[in-house]
DNA sequence: TTTTCGACTGAAAAATCTTTTTAGTCGAAA
DNA sequence: TTTCGACTAAAAAGATTTTTCAGTCGAAAA
């Protein structure tokens, strides 16, 4: 880190104050503008201090935009996480991390203004969304496989073959809601997800 | 149709074979060079012909384009069908069915030039080679499923479910591939079409 | 009648040049 | 330690000109 480090508490509370206010603004004006059109005079503005003062608490403006997307993603990891704690089985935690997915991706989606047709050229924002999510997917994700091998639920496969069967069917289901999506046909999507993962289950079990 | 109608046998005969060595001269400059690059004009000169030839026998720049396409996707077609019928149970099938779409697309893709990282650039050559081929899959496809149902090996569920499921899972076969081209990691992918046809197979039976 | 082509058109793409915007730097001030 | 005004360089946006090329048409060749 190049940041100043803190050696009295009050002041690192302040500089942690003052890089919150920040990713607060950055995050409302992401969203209603999209990073291109966000400038660091904007955000400046928006906590009002001048554009060099930025620099100060973050080193460029990818580095604001990657910790906005950070928190986004956050938010859609503790919805996940409390859904798929809430499950008994590991089927039912599959099915409901799915599922979860889906919602919580299509609802943030929704609140950067993003409809289908645009996602591709979005690259930026699905790129930084996409890194940031992957990693802490992949976590709980494995967590659920774990404890399904672990109970016995889950059959002989190792868990990297689950894990591989899981990516294949959730890549599967966001090709599916691609298709879906052109034909605003979202009806068959969510059914889909429960009968696919009952499957993949009782397939991974004989 | 507003080509000239053939009265006479041997007319209709120079009029094919005009019309084949159009595609095929286009085909070859197509794979070389793709369609932005390629010119009426380059196509005519390959077949020694005018550029206004061409619009006696084809009405559009698309349309020896979609004819090429087509051409294309009939190669795959008949690998695809052949190896499925040479297959005696619907998971075989479904499985070689699976493979053999994955390697010849891939063979395809890389006999006009296109890696992965363009793969998105080069939209017009997926869209048209895309809709070709969706139409003609869903034939093979549900040949292979109305088959299962009739020998008993799929179970319950109707034909519209068991293809939203396969759909889901080539769709997802087909997002893996990307990611293990951005690793260069193909070892994966062939080994999972195997487990993963075999899942569903078996989940869709009990 | 069937097939070919040269000459033309319009619209879009490419290339060129100019102007504006903005991420990031720096040194000074609070 | 924190803030900011003034600056830079590079890229994006705009404006303008030039080139390319799909598609048309009418006449000529076969």
């Amino acid at each position: 880190m190049s940041y100043p480090t803190a050696t009295l508490l009050a002041s690192a509370t302040k500089e942690d104050a003052l890089r919150e206010s920040v990713i607060v603004a950055a995050q409302r004006l992401f969203q209603h503008y999209g990073l291109a059109k966000v400038t660091l005079e904007d955000i400046a503005k928006a906590i009002g201090k001048g554009k060099s003062t930025l620099y100060y608490y973050y080193k460029s403006k990818e580095e604001i935009f990657t910790a906005v997307m950070d928190r986004e993603i956050g938010e859609v990891m503790v919805e996940m996480a409390q859904a798929v704690e809430s499950a008994t089985t590991a089927e039912e935690k599959l099915c409901v991390f799915s599922l979860t997915k889906l919602r919580a991706l299509r609802k943030k989606l929704a609140l950067y203004g993003i409809v289908c047709k645009e996602v591709n050229s979005q690259a930026e924002f699905t790129c930084a969304m996409r890194q940031s999510y992957m990693k802490r997917e992949s976590v709980l994700l494995r967590g659920i496989l774990r404890f399904g091998i672990e109970t016995g639920e889950l059959g002989r496969l190792s868990p990297t073959d689950v894990e591989a069967l899981v990516f294949v069917m959730l890549s599967g289901l966001h090709g599916m809601e691609l298709e879906m999506m052109g034909n605003n046909n979202f009806e068959m999507l969510e059914p889909a997800v429960g009968i696919l993962t009952r499957s993949l289950i009782h397939g991974l079990k004989s």
